[in-house]
DNA sequence: CGGGCTATTGATTCCAGTCAATACTCGTGG
DNA sequence: CCACGAGTATTGACTGGAATCAATAGCCCG
């Protein structure tokens, strides 16, 4: 939908490799960047050096809107793949919008679509058990793969178990143990970053699994 | 006058009393609002009925974005003190936002500071003990009655231990006993919902209560 | 092959949740 | 006025889930 182009004005595409930082906290912000292709995370970093995810963006998110009220950016969006972004200049935003305001209107939904998405992620995070919580991020990453489509059923992730960690709020320890007992439960298949679902309609609606017996049906 | 009559369009005020809605999830979404007076909670409601309060909206806050990309809204917001709010029809905004796009510029503002706020309150959540949530929980709310002009050292707390313990993520009786932990420590002093800051400087940056000893002084 | 990173698995600790009892506040009506 | 009850807050005892500490094993790449 954020093909933007269409709207008779040329942006800059821009590539960067896996590692390489797009922009950096307390950076001046400057530009908008919308994903054209590839795979990304963003995240915070406090004080100490801890770095908690915000969000793994890939084709359509926008990144560096946390940058708009201060002037510099609150975040840091890094890739993880080769990626291709779509550069808007927020000066060019700015000028462009006054001549074409549903353009100013598209970001508009594009932030508040990002918005709820926090704050789902931040509901789970305080009402959901840490399965729970594992179980959604492998269930949301499918659809997600879907809706660009993907393989919803089988793909391989990008991401460490570290990160996942660092996105859902867990240690890194939990995540693995996790998706091992997912494993034994039947619902999905692991093998280190390949991933097999095979009841997503139970992954999306887990609560909590059930306490360990050799059960394989209920 | 409230900021956005300046820029010569008139809003319509609207006042609200204690409780009641302002507008409730998956009803249509046809307007923003903007904080005059009052103090408001805003907070998604699972398919469980359970609460997840995600702010506490006060003069000059917005409310309602979460609504512009489904078109309706995503979460609900409710008086906690009788408040008065500045009804931006969204309708109104794109018109206006074509002859001043300035209008429009400043919503982005507004909603990419909520963004930056539901991000750090993210970040607070995994990273942070319970004690340090609370500590910052207060820390902040003081920040926010020094910018609107209050006291930041004594003031009254608008929402009960439930409403705070399901904003931070944590049970009301933690949210309790950390007060009372808070205070033996010197660093505020609670009486019901009557609180003074102390230590503000201690507040911001905590991250651990020091095991309890019985020195009253370090 | 060796070194570094990542993942799995086990043992143990401890923070915060749950359950439960008591006390405080406030509004209403006998 | 006091009694009563509903909502809110404090405090204690106990439990359990996830973190931490720690050891081993698999993977990738020079």
């Amino acid at each position: 939908m954020p093909c933007f182009e269409q709207e008779g004005v040329k942006f800059q595409h821009i590539k960067v490799v896996p590692g390489q930082r797009v922009f950096t906290a307390a950076q001046p912000f400057d530009s908008l960047y919308v994903v054209h292709s590839g795979f990304l995370k963003t995240m915070l970093v406090d004080e100490l050096g801890n770095e908690q995810i915000v969000g793994f963006p890939m084709k359509g998110d926008i990144l560096g809107v946390d940058g708009i009220h201060r002037k510099t950016y609150q975040s840091e969006a890094v890739a993880m793949t080769s990626s291709e972004l779509v550069v808007i200049p927020f000066k060019t935003l700015v000028e462009v919008g006054k001549r074409m305001p549903e353009f100013e209107l598209e970001v508009l939904t594009v932030m508040s679509r990002e918005l709820a998405r926090q704050r789902r992620q931040f509901v789970a995070l305080c009402s959901l058990s840490a399965e729970a919580r594992v179980a959604r991020f492998l269930s949301t990453l499918s659809d997600r793969y879907a809706a660009l489509g993907y393989s919803s059923t089988e793909f391989t992730l990008r991401m460490t178990r570290q990160e996942i960690g660092r996105y859902l709020g867990l240690a890194l320890v939990t995540v693995s143990r996790i998706m091992q007992a997912l494993q034994h439960a039947g619902l999905i298949s692991v093998d280190q970053k390949a991933i097999s679902i095979h009841r997503p309609e139970v992954l999306r609606t887990m609560r909590r699994l059930p306490p360990k017996t050799g059960f394989a049906h209920e």
